[in-house]
RNA sequence: GCGCCCGUAGCUCAGCUGGAUAGAGCGUCGCCCUCCGGAGGCGAAGGUCAGAGGUUCGAAUCCUCUCGGGCGCGCCA
């Protein structure tokens, strides 16, 4: 409807142009939104405003212009010019029954589109670090990235959903010496734990299963495993201290024992990433390995294609990226002196290996605290001879719970974080993902325990659900009274719905596939929430109006009809944002 | 110190990429079922859009500065 009146307006122009009115060099920014008042018609058009100078008019005149080279159209009622020069459109009553129309031949395809004409699209998101379980930060994420690549999908973008598993690296050492110490303490080792290890319980668990596998196979003197090591903190450095335990592992388990064990720790976290997510309602396309990358022989080529773009360049023994030619604030290591690459350069070969694949757009979702790494990313596909533009890097901001109207404290030291997996068990799954996505990803997120758990009016998630749940109660009733819903003859008599209430419900219902749009092409999943609450108001209201199920049969099918449709538009909104649209609560 | 994000009602937040009289929810106060689910509805009070300049027909929205809050500035991942 709005893609119509656009054309209207687009017609008029060319027609004014035509008679000379308009100077043929001038852009037509025809730009049609819905009226926020009801008395300003249904629809709003500024563009007279917009082109007056050019004009050489007032807004008002032009306007006036405008207007009369209007084509007729079945669907206008009547056009009005008010305030400085808006062009006010009001839709004929048929035009905003057709809605109807659409809800009922669409179904569950309604608020669906192809604007992005099968075009691949990558969303990467959640990527945490194997070396323990989701916490409440990586929930946001999760249930962030999966909505945006939900709703691209709705808008006909062909998406694929990516886990980036950083496998590789230090800190994958760090958890296997972890588990392999939990272990030996497990074997009756008089083991000292590094405090540089990873002390969560579930490393113990890990630990135990190993054992439980392999018996004392892997079992060394404690003594040996210490020996020549440097002193731990607080009175030597804790980080040479667990490189020492490190080489140290690696030396005594030889190269197939050290990978059984990393091994074990890797998988046993992966295994538990995947259940969890799985059980938040997020499902992957592939879970890529970073290792892969490094065994393949992608990160080297990678190298060396920068290093033929002459962005490379020696300092102090390490290969250093020249990505201040970009506008990156400094230049970046990508070979270490010690000959190993960096995370970066898997970063770059990752990237690269994403637009090798033929995505057409990539879409990268944050932590926030990695926002000094979009310049570098962004500066290396450059230098690769892509566009960085095609890379999109959507940063969302830290989650802060609130439990009894107290912050709760956390700290990743000593393990002592709240799990996803916790907060899917106290609020409930349905919850955790509507409230995640309630704000938009660059605000800071107070995320209320009480609020989300609580079972009342308060509480956004249930009060949708509830108007959901209540259309079905009604059909129930309708069949208790042994009535039926007839949608043919409905559809006769829609000329019926013609109260305050019907009219902002039809007009809430035509606006859905623009929400849908609009959230998708912005990035911003919490337009859909605060749709969803909308839409519940309105019908709810409408139900404390008016009986749906009355005598004059014509009637009571038009309500049912409309009340049915608007089912169907809640269920698809909730959808996709992954929380269910229970029958009854 | 430099860079990025944020600042809108008592609280938590929207504000459709520059439009008409800045909107919701919670909280507070006052109302509404002989009725399809009261997990509901209606109304009232509540604002210097952090502050100051600028851009133009028009600014919460764009630019500059100031003040507050968060995050980031490794040959870690």
């Amino acid at each position: 409807m709005k893609a119509e009146i656009s054309s209207l307006i687009g017609a008029a122009l060319e027609a004014l142009r035509a008679d000379g009115l308009l100077p043929g060099d001038v852009a037509l920014p025809v730009q049609v939104e819905r009226s926020r008042d009801p008395a300003h018609g249904d629809f709003a058009c500024n563009v007279a405003l917009r082109l007056a100078k050019a004009a050489g008019c007032s807004p008002r005149e032009l306007a006036q212009r405008i207007v009369q080279r209007l084509p007729a159209s079945e669907w206008v009622e009547r056009v009005e010019i008010a305030g400085p020069g808006f062009i006010n459109i009001h839709l004929a009553s048929a035009a905003a029954q057709s809605v109807l129309h659409d809800i009922h031949a669409q179904g569950e395809g309604y608020g669906r589109s192809n604007l992005g004409a099968g075009r691949r699209v990558q969303v990467e998101f959640v990527s945490a670090n194997p070396t323990g379980p989701l916490h409440v930060g990586h929930g946001r994420g999760a249930a962030y990235g999966a909505v945006v690549a939900n709703l691209l999908e709705a808008v006909g973008f062909d998406v694929w959903r990516e886990y980036y598993v950083n496998d590789a690296g230090r800190q994958m050492d760090i958890l296997a010496v972890s588990v392999w110490l939990r272990y030996l303490e497990l074997c009756g080792e008089p083991v000292v734990f590094p405090s540089n290890g990873y002390r969560g319980s579930y490393i113990v668990d890990i630990a135990a299963a190993l054992r439980r596998q392999h018996d004392d196979a892997f079992r060394r003197d404690f003594a040996r495993v210490i020996e020549g090591v440097p002193a731990d903190a607080p009175e030597g450095d804790k980080e040479a201290h667990i490189d020492g335990l490190i080489a140290n592992a690696k030396r005594l388990l030889g190269h197939g024992g050290y990978r059984a064990v990393f091994g074990a720790g890797l998988n046993s976290i992966l295994e538990d990433i995947r259940e969890d997510l799985a059980e938040f309602g997020v499902v992957y396309d592939q879970w890529f390995s970073e290792r892969s990358l490094m065994e393949d022989g992608t990160v080297e080529r990678t190298i060396e294609q920068l290093k033929q773009s002459g962005k490379i360049y020696e300092r102090g023994g390490a290969l250093w990226f020249r990505s201040t030619d970009y506008g990156d604030e400094k230049d970046r290591v990508v070979v270490r002196e010690n000959g190993q690459t960096t995370y970066f350069a898997s970063d770059i070969a990752y990237h690269l290996n994403k637009f090798e694949r033929g995505f057409e757009r990539v879409i990268d979702v944050w932590g926030a605290d990695h926002h000094g790494y979009v310049p570098r990313v962004k500066a290396s596909l450059s230098a690769l001879g892509r566009d960085a533009g095609a890379l999109e890097v959507l940063l969302v901001q830290f989650a802060v719970l609130y439990r009894g109207g107290e912050k709760v404290q956390m700290s990743t030291r000593g393990g002592e974080f709240v799990t996803l997996r916790e907060l899917r068990e106290e609020v409930g799954r349905d919850a955790a993902r509507f409230f995640y996505v309630m704000r938009k990803c660059e605000q800071h997120l107070d995320f209320d325990l009480d609020l989300a758990k609580s079972q009342s009016n308060d509480n956004p998630v249930y009060y949708i659900q509830y108007a959901h749940a209540r259309i079905c109660s009604v059909f129930r009733e309708l069949n208790e009274q042994d009535l039926v819903y007839e949608p043919e003859q409905a559809a006769r008599a829609l000329g019926r719905l013609d109260n305050a209430h019907e009219q902002a419900l039809l007009r809430a219902l035509a606006r859905y596939p623009e929400v849908v749009e609009a959230a998708a092409l912005n990035f911003e999943p919490h337009q859909l929430p605060h749709y969803l609450r909308e839409l519940a108001n309105l019908f709810h209201t409408y139900y404390n109006a008016h009986k749906f199920i009355v005598e004059d049969a014509e009637l009571c099918q038009a309500r049912l009809h409309l009340i049915h449709a608007v089912r169907q538009v809640l269920r698809n909104g909730l959808e996709l944002v992954g929380v269910s649209a229970p029958e009854a609560m």
